[in-house]
DNA sequence: CATATATAATAAGCGTGCTTACTATTCAAG
DNA sequence: CTTGAATAGTAAGCACGCTTATTATATATG
């Protein structure tokens, strides 16, 4: 039985969409020179790691859907950031390559980043921010399994004690 | 001198994009019902508040752009959710009210977000809860106060011990 | 008054996400 | 082999953010 509700849980939602809105607006302002969208710089981070990656397995890394991943990855190949390849062994499969250009691009992108992370983090001190990388661990969890309330779906199991 | 920054910050763009996207994406699933998108829900609170708003100052308060305003005004117009009327001092502006259905609706959707922000952050003790928003707070700030690298600003202030 | 500047709102067009519907290809069953 | 279901990718069209440019109105200044 909670008093108040002071905490400020209720802003939440308003929270996490500011902060998200304003670090990709921070980030594109940098890498614009680059030509990269956050959107992109995302995809890339991807094919980075798994050079050849189909864009079906994209849209899963990225959760994001298959057209989605369909239309960046046009406007990304038309910016000479990637590579479309048949797949000899299913026809179906286009598979995805960096480009020279993308690969110099990716170590300063990632400096980048790192430099928009150290300004929204400013005057947060160490424990503060693991707790933070937790919390929103966490949160990633929770909406993501069961898709469904997994609040209501454990108040429906028998005991829970497990 | 960091001996390993395994602490996650390295994620933390990506981990505040897939927050915001988890948990506008599970709204937007429990709010659907009533026909209303997370953005208009924002908008919406504002109006609640403040009714005869102008279109102007909703950009403000809403850190959109006007036209953004002006666009997302028309759909909720055209939902039966806000108003459009004249201001007789100022024939330039557009006052925004809630109609009656909104108003209606304003209690339910409140409660909606609530639940969305209790299953997110199942599990997550009150001392996290606290930590995670005044972070969240911290980061707005920091990034939204002198719009440019307030780092780099500081670094160039003369002692800065204030 | 006339002209210049500022402000409120909108228009046009783009990027990135979505849903729904389609084509091409693969694979499973008969 | 043929039929039918599943999978990879794309097309069309929408919501919501943006930038840039335009219109209407207000306001400041000569």
């Amino acid at each position: 039985m909670p008093l108040m509700v002071s905490d400020g849980i209720d802003r939440l939602g308003f929270l996490i969409h500011d902060v998200q809105r304003l670090m990709r607006k921070r980030f594109e302002a940098r890498a614009s020179g680059l030509g990269l969208s956050s959107a992109q710089w995302r995809l890339l981070v991807r094919v980075a790691k798994e050079a050849g990656v189909a864009q079906a397995r994209l849209a899963e890394l990225l959760e994001i859907e298959p057209i989605s991943v369909s239309r960046l990855v046009d406007r990304m190949e038309e910016g000479g950031w990637i590579e479309r390849r048949q797949d000899a062994a299913d026809r179906r499969v286009r598979m995805i390559f960096p480009t020279e250009k993308a690969n110099a691009a990716y170590a300063e992108v990632k400096s980048l980043a790192g430099e928009v992370y150290e300004e929204s983090l400013a005057g947060v001190s160490p424990a503060d921010r693991r707790v933070l990388i937790r919390t929103l661990d966490t949160i990633v969890q929770n909406l993501t399994d069961g898709e469904a309330s997994s609040l209501e779906k454990m108040k429906n199991k028998e005991g829970a004690a497990a």
